[in-house]
DNA sequence: CGCCTGACTGAGG
DNA sequence: CCCTCAGCCAGGC
């Protein structure tokens, strides 16, 4: 399972999320080629490595619904983790979501691939 | 093959 | 901003 070649390719583009910014399970299927499958993102975001590959880690908490929304339950225990994980990265958590206006990630697709390819 | 379940989405009300 | 719903697709049984 966390040896699923789309798993990997999925958590490559969560890497390249700068800090300070956010993207959506949808925008980050689409990125490593996988369109269609937002749910496939979040599924596989759940079995990231706790060390990272490649030697990077992995920010999985850069990722929310296209909505702005966190994927957890208001309140939870994942919720809160990813909560204050995102405020450390100095994105500010309103509510139950954050403002996409304001941390969107909006990528150069150029530099994406580039990247990817190395 | 059918049926159900998700860290999902977009459109509507 | 809330909620509902049809679509979506991978997986498990």
């Amino acid at each position: 399972m966390s040896n699923n070649p789309q798993y990997e390719k999925i958590w490559k583009v969560v890497q390249l999320i700068p800090q300070g910014k956010v993207a959506s399970y949808g925008q980050v299927a689409d990125l490593a080629g996988l369109p269609g499958r937002a749910r496939l993102a979040g599924k596989c975001l759940g079995y990231v490595p706790k060390d990272g590959i490649n030697g990077k880690p992995v920010p999985w908490f850069r990722v929310l619904r296209s909505s702005g929304q966190l994927a957890f339950p208001l309140g939870s225990d994942s919720f809160e983790r990813q909560r204050s994980l995102l405020m450390d990265d100095g994105i500010f958590v309103k509510g139950k979501s954050v403002s996409i206006k304001q941390y969107g990630w909006k990528p150069d697709l150029g530099e994406i691939l580039f990247l990817l390819d190395n």
